[in-house]
DNA sequence: GGAAAGGTGTCTAATAATTAGACAATCTGC
DNA sequence: GCAGATTGTCTAATTATTAGACACCTTTCC
């Protein structure tokens, strides 16, 4: 079981139906069909992961307030993976969700299988944390080798002293 | 001027006209028709970008190929953005590609005004760096709402003590 | 070719952070 | 309501970070 997930459709229709299918793998199925409420329930209870519609208002088919929504859910909760459901396959689209962080990509109508599947791939492939200094190290590497190995240069960047710097590349 | 580019496709003629179009805004374009010799160029000097082609076999244009190199440059080289360049509309290989860490996604035939744009985008979007404690904050914070506010148990995935994160969070 | 500027490796001594360990006071699940 | 976990707070010992300095290499540029 993965704890709570959020679904969010215009269509009330389709809430019920995922109500249904979502209560197999998750403990807690919340639905509306209100994006501004989004961010009220992701206050008032933790959240383990949010299904987007991409298209709200009817005609309006360009995603874009689907956008909108993802970028506020992943402004306020980067942590948060935030499955997206689309009816049309629209490569612009897909790039732009997944640039804005979304964790993955559904088009309508669906594979009750493969829903499920998917969404527990990105529950599962969520779950990996780095302790701080993995964490530490990773960002280290990555800022020497975007300096060309200048280790005065990448240390400022940093914000620490070059001699800290030597420290942490010593230990690690 | 931005650096060091290597193109990556089995097609001479277009890494031809690649070399003329990308000398305009890099200091120096390494190409190749061999995906073998990636990480020997990459080793050999510091590469700012690299734009691979996705289909090398002919006749094979699953993308199969080039979803491989992809995932080989992203291992060794995480902080090298890495642009696609395809011969078709195909949303799953879109969605593969950013998924498996490309920065951008051109397709064929491409305009030149629109590529070079795009390769300018990623490349200054990359420029920007965060320092230690940013890049820990953010963890941190990451680490605390997946664990739902659970100090003691974000603290041992942390690695560090409960002391520590209490420290860390009062003064970030 | 040689001077100037910048980067490296290393040191010291003062300051600040992290640690293990402990404690009573909540909070939670059963 | 009770047991186990979590929290907030403390101490003292250990360890890391800092600013500043120094001689020694590379690059860059005239």
């Amino acid at each position: 079981m993965y704890g709570t997930i959020l679904v969010v459709d215009d269509n009330a229709a389709i809430l019920t139906a995922m109500k249904y299918l979502m209560a197999d793998i998750f403990e807690e199925v919340l639905t509306t069909t209100q994006p501004d409420d989004i961010l009220k329930l992701m206050a008032q209870q933790s959240i383990d992961m949010v299904l987007l519609d991409m298209n709200f208002s009817l005609g309006v088919n360009s995603g874009q307030e689907g956008l909108f929504w993802l970028r506020v859910i992943r402004k306020h909760h980067p942590d948060v993976p935030v499955v997206l459901l689309t009816a049309y396959v629209d490569i612009s689209l897909a790039v732009k969700g997944l640039k804005n962080g979304a964790a993955d990509f559904i088009t309508k109508p669906w594979d009750n299988d493969d829903l499920l599947r998917k969404l527990k791939d990105v529950l599962d492939s969520a779950d990996e944390i780095a302790t701080l200094d993995e964490m530490e190290k990773d960002h280290i590497r990555r800022t020497i080798d975007r300096c060309h190995g200048n280790l005065t240069q990448a240390a400022e960047l940093l914000g620490i002293t070059r001699q800290t710097l030597y420290n942490k590349m010593k230990r690690l």
